[in-house]
RNA sequence: GCCUUUGUAGCUCAGAGGUAGAGCACUUCCUUGGUAAGGAAGAGGUCGCGGGUUCAAUUCCCGCCAAAGGCUCCA
C-alpha cells in the first residue's frame, strides 16, 4: 500500500503506508531532516515521528516556523518538568504550555521555594537530558489508565485537567523518566534543544484563580543554537534601553518621589512641555470635530458614584473616602469623567437639534491600583485622561462611532503608532454578575460597535470579559519595548449610564427620548501615551513633540554672546533652542547632544559669527552644513510638515 | 493583594560583623579648543525605614516601604 503525500509546493510523492513527515523529510534531503521540529498534515500540526494518515498534505516545520517553534518550546517546557522531577522529587504539576517567547511550567513544590539561585542547577539537569537524546513517545491512552496514572503519582492537577477531557482524546508523552498528559506535538527527541535559559520564577494562580492555591511558575527559553539564545539575549538587553523609565530619568521627563506615593508620577518641566504638546494637538483636532472642552473638580460626593454604579463596583477597591467637618459628608477622588460630564449634560434641557453634544475634558483621575500593578507611567494611581463623552441619539451613534475611529487613527499615525491591534472587548460569556445594564442594551451596543468597526474596514480581534462594566469597548492595544500589551485608545457605547443618570432630551415628536453615550480616549491617558510613545520612539520623538528641538553649541565661550543671538531669533519664531554654554570642548558638546537624543545641533564659531550662520548637525545624521537661523527655521518646518503630512 | 528578586553618592555598580569605595554626573581652577568624552583638585552617603540578635549591624534575623519580573485585577 502507498501513501500519496503533496507538498506545499504541489509535488506529490508516493511513500509507503506508516511513513513519518521525519521519513519525507529524510527523503528530501538529511540537512532538512536535521531541522524539522514537527510537521503540519492537513493543517494540524503533529509530531514529526507519527505515522501519516494516509494521502495527506504536509508541511514540514523548523525553526523558521511559528508552529515549529512552538514545537521546540513545547518539548522544552516538559523536559523542564523532567529535569525538575528529578532534582525535586515529589513535584506536581499544572501546565506547561509553550509562548510568545519561550515556555513555563506551573509546579507545586509542596512549600520548597524555588529562587532564581536555582536556575542554574535546572538548566544543567536539562542541558545533561537534553544530551541524552530522550525520544518523545506518544501514547493514547483510556481515561481510566490516565486517572489511575496521576492518582498513583498523586498529582491533582493533572487529575483536574483530565476530569475535563473526553475518553477516546487523551494521550500521554514520556521521554525518558517523565510523562505528562498532553495532547502534543512535541520533538522527535531532546537533542534538538541545544540552548537553554530559564529566565525567571513567579506565583501564578491554578488556573488562572486568585481563590485557588498559587504555584510556582517558572518561564524558560530554548533554542536549537546557543548563538540564537546569546542574539535573543542581547535583543533582550536593548529593549531595556528603551524601557521609559530609564528615558524618562535619562531625559529628564518625569519621577517619582516613595514621599509622594507610590504610583504618582512627578511630571518634570521636560515631560510637561511634551505632554502639554500632545493636549494642544488633540484639543485642535478636537476644535475641528465639533467638541466643547468642560472642566470637572477633583473629587465628588459619594452620592454621584452611587449612581453611576462606580460605588458599588470599585468603593472597596478605591481610595476611601474624605471626610469634612461634617460627619455624614463623604466625598470621594473621581476614578472617572463620565459622572460628571453627565451632570453637565443634565444640567439643561436639550432637544433632538442639539445633538449629538461632545464634552472633552483632560481629566485627571486616581483609582487605587494594587499595589502589585504600579508599573512606570503605565499603570498609576493618579493619570489623565483625555477624555470625552458624547450624547447622541440612537441614530446617531454609528456615524459619531466612526468619526471617533477616524480621530484614534489620526493620532495614532500622527504619533507613528502603526503597529497597533483593535480589540473588541466585550463581556464575560459566563459571568455577568460583573456588569450592569439590561442584555437588550448590551446587544445594541456591542452591535452598533461591530457594525461601525465593520464598515470603517478594521481588522478586530474579540476578547471576552475585556468590557468595561457598564458597556463594551473597541480598545486599541499597542505592545511596550518587552512586548507586553496595553490599551491606549479606547471607545465604548453605553446605553447604561444615560439610563441611571436618567438623561433626556426632546425628540422632533416632542417626547422625551433617551440618549446613547460614546465614552472615547484616543490616547487613553497622557502618562500611558508617553510611556509607550517614548518606548517605540527610543526617545526620538517627532520634532513637533521634541522637548528641545536644538541645541547651539558655542566652539568656546568666546561665541557664547553670539550663541544667545540666535537663540533669541529662533525663539521669535517658535523653535524650542536652548544653548550649551559650559567650558567644554566641541567634541564633547557634540556628545552630550548627541545623547540627550536632541534633533539638532547649531555649532557656532569664529566662521558662523562673522558670516551669521549656524552649522546644522542633525542627530545621528552627522553635519548638514552651514545656514542662516532663518532657513534653519525652514528646515525645521520642512521636516515637521513632512512628518505630518500622512494625516 | 500574591509569588520570586532587589534596595550602598544624582546615575551605574563594587564591598565587608569592627561606623564605606569606583566610574560618570556635580563644584572650583587650568585650558578657549571646529563635529561623539581636554587636565587637575574638591565636595557629596543616618548603606530604603523601624525593630531584634551582638561588645559591635550598613552587613545576620523580623516587620514595613519602594522598585523589578510574573500572577490576579484594571471604571
Amino acid at each position: 500500500m502507498k501513501i500519496n503525500v503533496t507538498l506545499p509546493d504541489g509535488t506529490v510523492r508516493s511513500y509507503e503506508q506508516g511513513v513519518t513527515a521525519m521519513d519525507v523529510a529524510r527523503s528530501i534531503s538529511e540537512g532538512l531532516a536535521r531541522n524539522v521540529l514537527s510537521a503540519k498534515v492537513n493543517g494540524e500540526v503533529r509530531d514529526a515521528n507519527r505515522p501519516l494518515p494516509g494521502d495527506c498534505s504536509i508541511q514540514l516545520l523548523t525553526w523558521n516556523d511559528p508552529e515549529g517553534k512552538a514545537t521546540l518550546w513545547h518539548s522544552s517546557a516538559h523536559l523542564m518538568a523532567e529535569a525538575i522531577e528529578a532534582l525535586y522529587p515529589g513535584t506536581k504539576f499544572g501546565i506547561g504550555p509553550p509562548i510568545e517567547n519561550g515556555f513555563y511550567y506551573d509546579i507545586d513544590l509542596g512549600g520548597r521555594v524555588i529562587g532564581d539561585g536555582d536556575f542554574k542547577a535546572i538548566e544543567d539537569k536539562m542541558k545533561e537530558l537534553a544530551a541524552h537524546k530522550e525520544v518523545y513517545v506518544r501514547r493514547e491512552v483510556p481515561k481510566a489508565e490516565a486517572i489511575k496514572y496521576f492518582t498513583e503519582k498523586g498529582d491533582e492537577y493533572k487529575l483536574e485537567l483530565i476530569d475535563g477531557l473526553e475518553d477516546g482524546t487523551i494521550s500521554f508523552y514520556t521521554q525518558g523518566n517523565f510523562t505528562d498528559l498532553c495532547r502534543g506535538p512535541h520533538l522527535p527527541d531532546t537533542s534538538f534543544i541545544k540552548a537553554i535559559k530559564i529566565m525567571s520564577v513567579a506565583g501564578a494562580y491554578w488556573r488562572g484563580d486568585e481563590k485557588r492555591k498559587q504555584l510556582t511558575r517558572l518561564y524558560g527559553i530554548t533554542f536549537p543554537k546557543q548563538k540564537e539564545l546569546d542574539e535573543y539575549l542581547a535583543l533582550l538587553e536593548e529593549a531595556k534601553k528603551r524601557d521609559h523609565r530609564r528615558l524618562g530619568r535619562e531625559l529628564d521627563l518625569f519621577t517619582f518621589s516613595e514621599k509622594v506615593g507610590a504610583g504618582l508620577p512627578l511630571w518634570l518641566p521636560k515631560g510637561t512641555a511634551l505632554r502639554e504638546r500632545l493636549v494642544n494637538f488633540l484639543k485642535k483636532a478636537q476644535e475641528k470635530g465639533g467638541y466643547e472642552q468642560v472642566v470637572t473638580p477633583h473629587i465628588a460626593q459619594k452620592a454621584l458614584y452611587v449612581t453611576s454604579g462606580h460605588y458599588e463596583k470599585y468603593g472597596k477597591d478605591s481610595f476611601q473616602p474624605i471626610h469634612t467637618p461634617d460627619p455624614t459628608e463623604e466625598f470621594f477622588l473621581k476614578p472617572m469623567n463620565c459622572p460628571h460630564h453627565c451632570e453637565i449634560y443634565k444640567s439643561r434641557p436639550h432637544s433632538y437639534k442639539d445633538l449629538p453634544v461632545r464634552y472633552a475634558e483632560f481629566g485627571t483621575v486616581y483609582r487605587y491600583e494594587q499595589s502589585g500593578e504600579l508599573h512606570g507611567l503605565t499603570r498609576v494611581r493618579g493619570f489623565t485622561q483625555d477624555d470625552a463623552h458624547l450624547f447622541c441619539t440612537p441614530d446617531q451613534v454609528k456615524a459619531e462611532f466612526m468619526k471617533v475611529i477616524d480621530l484614534v487613527l489620526m493620532v495614532f499615525r500622527a504619533l507613528e503608532f502603526t503597529d497597533y491591534e483593535a480589540q473588541v472587548s466585550l463581556r464575560d460569556k459566563e459571568d455577568r454578575s460583573k456588569y450592569i445594564g439590561s442584555d437588550a442594551n448590551w446587544a445594541k451596543a456591542e452591535a452598533a460597535i461591530m457594525e461601525a468597526a465593520a464598515e470603517k474596514g478594521l481588522k478586530t480581534v474579540v476578547e471576552y470579559g475585556e468590557a468595561a462594566f457598564y458597556g463594551p469597548k473597541l480598545d486599541f492595544m499597542v505592545k511596550d519595548a518587552l512586548g507586553r500589551r496595553w490599551q491606549l485608545g479606547t471607545i465604548q457605547v453605553d446605553y447604561n449610564l444615560p439610563e441611571r443618570f436618567e438623561l433626556e432630551y426632546v425628540g422632533a415628536d416632542n417626547l422625551k427620548h433617551r440618549p446613547v453615550m460614546i465614552h472615547r480616549a484616543p490616547f487613553g491617558s497622557l502618562e500611558r501615551f508617553v510611556a509607550l510613545l517614548i518606548e517605540h520612539t527610543g526617545g526620538r520623538f517627532p520634532l513637533w513633540l521634541a522637548p528641545e528641538q536644538a541645541i547651539i553649541l558655542p566652539i568656546s565661550e568666546k561665541f557664547n554672546e553670539a550663541a544667545q543671538g540666535v537663540a533669541r531669533l529662533l525663539k521669535d519664531h517658535d523653535i524650542r533652542a536652548v544653548i550649551d554654554e559650559r567650558n567644554e570642548k566641541i567634541g564633547r558638546k557634540i556628545r552630550d547632544a548627541e545623547m540627550a537624543k536632541l534633533p539638532f545641533m547649531l555649532v557656532i564659531g569664529e566662521k558662523e559669527a562673522a558670516a551669521g550662520t549656524v552649522a546644522v548637525r542633525g542627530h545621528g545624521q552627522g553635519d548638514l552644513g552651514p545656514m542662516t537661523p532663518l532657513q534653519f527655521k525652514q528646515l525645521v518646518e520642512e521636516r515637521i510638515h513632512a512628518g505630518l503630512a500622512t494625516l
